[in-house]
DNA sequence: TTAGTTGAACCGACTGGTTAGTACGGAAAA
DNA sequence: TTTTCCGTACTAACCAGTCGGTTCAACTAA
């Protein structure tokens, strides 16, 4: 399958596979994506990518590496191809709204062209990184640094209000991918209870969630009276927000 | 459903460790959830678990089970008292965005105190909650429930424009997990690129998260410029927005 | 008081199945 | 021939789960 390459032709898998990129490589590096996402670095079998990418487990080693460098080429190309669209969304933009709802569905895009991209940094992100290199890292840090500056840029225009860049980065990040990741499991859930499986997680995820971002929540465009006594108490809440108790249960 | 008894004082670990909950049970639990957070189901060794809990291998097994019981106590403790935290929080609010601000404070709260919630919750939502038995999709269930019937609420009397309660739900459940979680591959990455660690994932998270889900990003209280111009291009594009064909790669 | 009994809590050592990684040989290109 | 690619068959290690036994406190009978 050659699915996804949607953005541009780099062929992004070069640094693992030599720099050609041999079809088997390809298909390796695909069949592990998956695995990974679905049974994480440990669960994953090097048996189960071999046999899902229909070549012989010798060839995972003959190609790739070991099973760390596996995960590593997994993690670098799909963070670089997240890099590389992210770049050419936000370079047609140019108010820093536009530009944050760019990422938005620009991230939104990424996961739902290669679904195993959200449950991958969810899965890496509970983890605390440990299992990645620190290249990987990098890129992490790279992607952080573009939302960052689109952050700072709204801010210092007056057109968002001030907050933590760290905080609404990982906010924004953590709603697409959490959501984008949450379809099987409310799936389950969902017939489990005897109810139908909402079809609002099966679409595009990246209007609602750009809307509520970035509107936010309460229905302050229609200028209701309700609307209006909602950001009121809200803002007192804000305002006087009491501070809890800072009870750590474990050392 | 007979689980939703939830609002009464239910000792959440007395099916799992017989009704008394042992000294040695407790801390096997406490040890599993420490292991299971930072290492997956997988990744997790019952030999880790019961040194970590200063006791035999042989005595996890004694007390709980196998490993599969164990990680379900685990997750029934856990969603237990985060429900009880919820129940009791939720019912001292009256309107919508109290309540919703408490469930973010709430959820905030409980991800502190426990540190390895997130973690937990973020793994299992990656893995599709396949390795979750029903009784924990149920309680899964029970929290989604509580949400829906506060932003239905909000809708119905105006204080909240009309969004998908679960995909609103998930955006703000997935906030806060993410965000409780992100604290140590953040001080990673912040440590990489040579700037000092942020202090805003160090402290209390709740307030900024609502305040961004709530009133929005956009800093539409001043009534600038800027604000307006956004608000409209904004409104012009959730309108418009284009829909994606529904396609889906595996089936 | 004391010797004997019981049973729950506990432990070191083992097993059987699984899995990451490799040795080596064949085939086809170059 | 040499190099690249691929497959079979293997090993060494790992790990969930078990087994046989020990400790010890509580209780009882004499």
């Amino acid at each position: 399958m050659t699915e996804n390459m949607t953005t541009t032709q780099t062929p992004a898998t070069a640094s693992f596979c030599g720099a050609e990129a041999s079809e088997a490589c390809r298909k390796v590096l695909h069949a592990a994506a998956a695995v990974f996402a679905e049974e994480g670095f440990a669960g994953a079998r090097v048996d189960a990518i071999a046999e899902r990418a229909g070549v012989n487990k010798a060839m995972v080693y003959y190609h790739v590496g070991d099973k760390a460098r596996l995960y590593e080429a997994v993690f670098s190309e799909t963070l670089d191809r997240t890099r590389e669209a992210l770049d050419a969304a936000l370079a047609t933009m140019s108010s820093p709204e536009e530009r944050l709802r760019a990422f938005v569905s620009t991230v939104a895009r990424v996961a739902r062209e290669n679904p195993h991209f959200p449950t991958l940094i969810l899965r890496e992100f509970a983890g605390g990184g440990s299992s990645l290199p620190e290249s990987v890292l990098r890129r992490i840090g790279s992607v952080f640094r573009i939302v960052r500056q689109v952050l700072e840029e709204g801010q210092a225009d007056g057109s968002f209000r001030v907050a933590s860049p760290l905080l609404t980065h990982l906010a924004i990040a953590g709603s697409v991918m959490f959501l984008s990741a949450s379809r099987p499991i409310m799936r389950r859930v969902a017939e489990l209870e005897g109810v139908p499986p909402s079809a609002d997680v099966s679409g595009d995820v990246a209007g609602p969630i750009a809307d509520l971002l970035l509107r936010g929540l309460l229905d302050v465009h229609t200028g209701s009276t309700a609307g209006k006594q909602s950001r009121t108490a809200i803002r007192g809440r804000a305002a006087g927000r009491r501070r809890t108790p800072p009870t750590s249960r474990k050392p």
